[in-house]
DNA sequence: CGCGGGTTTGATGATGCTCAAGCCCGGTGG
DNA sequence: CCACCGGGCTTGAGCATCATCAAACCCGCG
């Protein structure tokens, strides 16, 4: 459960067995059911979580319910509340698993601590962060460019991993449209073929 | 025009004196009119920018010569296009003065040099790289969770010292929206009061 | 004074939402 | 093994929001 861990660091910067050895001790392993939420909006997000199998999804509830997904998370893919995690404020994002799901957790305490211990940690930290943004960076180009229609077709076919195991009511809110709307988009590309 | 870098990069890590002047010295001071292009798309982004006065946004062109803003960013921000500086990848990013600026610019090699010389230099950027993250969900909340008159009026409340500054047409792209309907929502706001 | 960029206004049309109903399918219990 | 849920997806009709195109306006600057 840990090798996909360690694979994931070794891509971005090295690490000796020993410190390998190290880094696998500071995470807590976890199972969590379909359905579990592993965090909830109000609670204190006490953990960064690394997923090893799985599919998540993080999102906030408004005042009238309705749910606004933020990130699905796979494989190899990291997900927290970080203004909750790093600042110990309320998490104002739910976390649940979309599938049977395997996560490490690190503790704050422990990042600290792996950083200090371990000299390349807090770049392979930065460089994570770094890739987030650009994430993030192409998320808002999506709808800020493109329609309903268009960003679907691309979501589907950059990271079709994803969002081909992600259910339809919840692309739907990533992409910050209804489920019937969507419906209607993929009848019509579907026809089209 | 480093007093003010200085002073940011205290508010999160310490720093020696000593420290302070080293730092100083990786740092490009200079100037820019306002409408002049920092950045463009295509180039390679050479520096990370640190604004020490003035007021920059940063936006794609798509294929039909439509802008869309990305990032606004005045006194205390940074600024730059992350996958080209970071990977020396073609800039897809604009960057243009809104106002006279000046700028602290920083190499990659001045930023590797700088985290391998002073400690906490690679925690501040990683601090830094954190808070974008959140604010860059806040962002993406903010048009999906809410209508365009909603979303104005947010911005508008929580971060006035920037969209007081900043020319309707590029708030308007910001949001994901036409100058037309920002200027009709102006008008709803402004008759209600 | 006149030019030009930015903003406003108006008319019309497209896109996506709401509300409501039906359908499909996997899971549960008889 | 089948009947019956119930959640999620689809479909439909009417409506709200926002885009588009075009024209007028406003104002700072040369």
């Amino acid at each position: 459960m840990h090798d996909r861990l360690i694979a994931a660091i070794r891509q971005k910067v090295n690490l000796t067995d020993e410190e390998a050895a190290t880094f696998e001790r500071f995470f807590i392993p976890r199972k969590y059911r379909k359905r579990q939420y592993v965090l909830n909006a109000g609670d204190k997000c006490q953990y960064l979580m690394f997923v090893a199998k799985g599919l998540l999804r993080s999102f906030t509830v408004d005042d009238d319910g309705g749910e606004h997904v933020m990130q699905f998370a796979m494989e190899g893919a990291w997900i927290t509340d970080m203004g909750s995690f790093l600042s110990g404020d309320d998490a104002i994002y739910n976390i649940e698993a979309l599938e049977d799901s395997e996560l490490l957790l690190l503790t704050r305490d422990g990042m600290e601590e792996l950083i200090e211990t371990i000299a390349n940690v807090e770049r392979y930290f930065r460089v994570l962060m770094q890739n987030s943004i650009m994430a993030l960076q192409r998320r808002i180009r999506l709808t800020q460019m493109y329609s309903a229609e268009e960003a679907y077709l691309q979501i589907m076919e950059l990271q079709p991993d994803i969002f081909n195991r992600a259910p339809l009511q919840h692309i739907a809110s990533y992409l910050g449209i209804t489920p019937e709307t969507l419906s209607r988009i993929r009848k019509q590309v579907a026809k089209r073929e």
